[in-house]
DNA sequence: AGAACAATGTCAACAAGACTGTCCTATCCC
DNA sequence: GGGATAGGACAGTCTTGTTGACATTGTTCT
């Protein structure tokens, strides 16, 4: 453990070096676990934006173009290029609404839960080793922070993505 | 222990909803983290790319463009065009190694500093309302998670950046 | 029925930030 | 002297984001 308190400059140094420890964390940790899927993207000529889609599709089939703008926040037109690429391929489809005829509800085919499950597995075990190597209480904590650092709208999609589906 | 059939049901299915939990909390964590400082960053007509430079070289003044390279990930074309308007405008300063000279040692000048620091407050307020509402124990767990999430390498980085100057 | 609004798609253009590959200079080390 | 290393420079490409304008279809309100 390093010494928390080497200058001897109080709980502000402390703190301090501790945001700053935190945005380190934010970068290789970000860079790793997104990077692990980035070998499996590469040979399928997509990019990690697609990987964004497909993961967000996956967890919540059905979901409108709308609601899937809401959580990437990006423009309708990158979104576009994206989702377009990823029907043309044949791993994503789009069917009216029910309702709303005017929506194209968004959803996984067979070849796209399987695209979305390899990709997955690839994050899954870079997870699973560092949930193995922290420890089961410092998972709870991971998630915390994790939760407490998104904004509301991020927390509520989380709320209802976590729910069974109705 | 491989998993035996991960889309099968019992605590698997737990695990694996986990997993899937964890990406959403990376996805969106590092989204609104990073995004703190944007509004700074696009005023200045400056990038994310910039500000990680700003970030990695405050922590290590002195570093060769080569840690940097190996810090980031990226290519030196990539890096050039960064360092260079940061040169330029004055935030980072290069000066020629003292046993090598052919090293150009990167540091931030008064101005980098002050703005590093302005970005740096943006996030820190985030961070530290998050830590404040997770909780002190959580903080700890956080930092195992995303420390275990790294490679190797950026875990060695860590230990000696966390280090006080030699 | 008709007007207004909403969900989505599309076109064209642009910018940031990554990439590749090649070549050059200065310096260090043997 | 000669090879390896640190760094810079040029030229072109790709992905993924941006803006703004406009089209289509469907819903909702009056």
């Amino acid at each position: 453990m390093p010494d928390l308190n080497p200058a001897g400059h109080g709980h502000l140094f402390l703190r301090e070096d501790q945001m700053r420890l935190a945005q380190d964390l934010m970068f290789f940790a970000y860079r790793d676990f997104t990077g692990a899927a980035d070998k499996l993207l590469d040979e399928l000529q997509l990019g990690r934006a697609h990987h964004r889609a497909l993961h967000f599709i996956g967890r919540s089939p059905g979901m409108t173009v709308g609601d899937l703008l809401g959580i990437l926040r990006i423009t309708k037109q990158s979104l576009a290029r994206v989702l377009t690429a990823l029907v043309g391929q044949g791993y994503v489809q789009q069917l009216p609404g029910r309702n709303d005829r005017r929506q194209r509800l968004l959803s996984l085919t067979d070849a796209g839960t399987a695209l979305e499950r390899r990709l997955f597995d690839r994050q899954r075990e870079v997870l699973m080793l560092a949930y193995r190597e922290a420890g089961g209480p410092a998972i709870d904590g991971f998630r915390r922070v994790m939760r407490a650092v998104m904004d509301d709208q991020a927390r509520a999609y989380l709320d209802q993505a976590e729910t069974p589906r109705k």
